[in-house]
DNA sequence: AAGATGGGACAGCCATATTGACGTATCTTG
DNA sequence: CAAGATACGTCAATATGGCTGTCCCATCTT
């Protein structure tokens, strides 16, 4: 089937205009690819009970201790009453701890417990290994390549978001 | 904070054991990558009243006409209910048609109708703009890089699945 | 004729997200 | 100091997209 959203295009045409298999190959790697990555870590999460939004949240508070809730928000892009459920699961299993903030006694600061600590680092493994396999296939100029693609995907409004989250590593 | 999974190596380790930074650095690429190209297509969907589950079918349909049921599960990795769902939507929306299998007349070859073509072109210029901005920006070799570490990220099973679907463009 | 396979359908459940409204503590500013 | 903005919590209702288990029918295979 000629699919209809084909654009017939020299190769001397803008690079805006990709030929569409180009498209096509990005979405379907990103699919695959995203999927079964978070794949990897469904059998650690099970075992508590929880689910891979209790991880996207335990992975920040990991990434940036003493990040404030409206920080977190912004980050998973969910609303506050999505985040209440999960921080609510993961305080009541012991793995992750709040305390007032000292410039802004309002905020409430997300952190980890040694168990949550534990926890995260035990999941970041199956994670570690997916990603160490596919870059050492790939090769350090891969890897480098796979980071540009994927920050000209991230919004300029998110971006700031993402750098600042990268920078103290 | 020293996240705790942080394994200290030396630059003389094997590749296999990747600094943390590394492998942060690609978990949160492929996460707002990947979530915010979806949310290139929410409005589009949001239209018709359907969701992302929805495109991902529409998508593989578009991509190989006259699939099978069975062959859709596999590549979606859901239950039979679940997709049944969904495609019932996209039948009673006039998208997606099905026709019994000419070898095998169990089964039922799903393609798009006019409209449900028109529809997903409508889609994937979405995610043409979104992709094709970060390929411009990362430029050619970067973009071969991408697509190396995601194929690294699909396990072995998978693969062929992929392969059979990019082939044929 | 028996069994395997492709697909459909019913019932019920769970996880994760949404919106809207309201409450409380704290900070900021006129 | 009073007024308003902000950070967070919470209640209620709803939607989406998954899941399991079970049973059914048509068709293909042996």
């Amino acid at each position: 089937m000629a699919v209809p959203s084909s654009i017939s295009v020299p190769p001397t045409a803008s690079p805006l205009f990709l030929r569409e298999n180009e498209v096509r190959r990005g979405v379907e790697l990103l699919f695959f690819g995203y999927t079964r990555l978070t794949r990897a870590i469904d059998e650690g999460l099970a075992e508590h009970g929880l689910g891979r939004a209790h991880h996207r949240a335990l992975y920040f508070i990991a990434r940036q201790p003493d990040l404030p809730i409206s920080a977190l928000l912004k980050i998973l892009a969910i609303t506050k009453q999505s985040l209440g459920r999960v921080l609510t699961d993961l305080s009541d299993r012991g793995l992750v701890e709040t305390r007032a903030g000292d410039v802004d006694r309002r905020q409430k600061l997300l952190r980890l417990t040694p168990e949550g600590i534990q926890f995260e680092a035990q999941l970041f493994d199956a994670l570690r290994n997916s990603l160490a396999t596919a870059y050492a296939a790939a090769g350090q100029e891969s890897v480098t390549g796979f980071w540009r693609v994927l920050e000209g995907l991230i919004p300029a409004e998110d971006k700031a978001m993402v750098v600042a989250l990268q920078k103290d590593i």
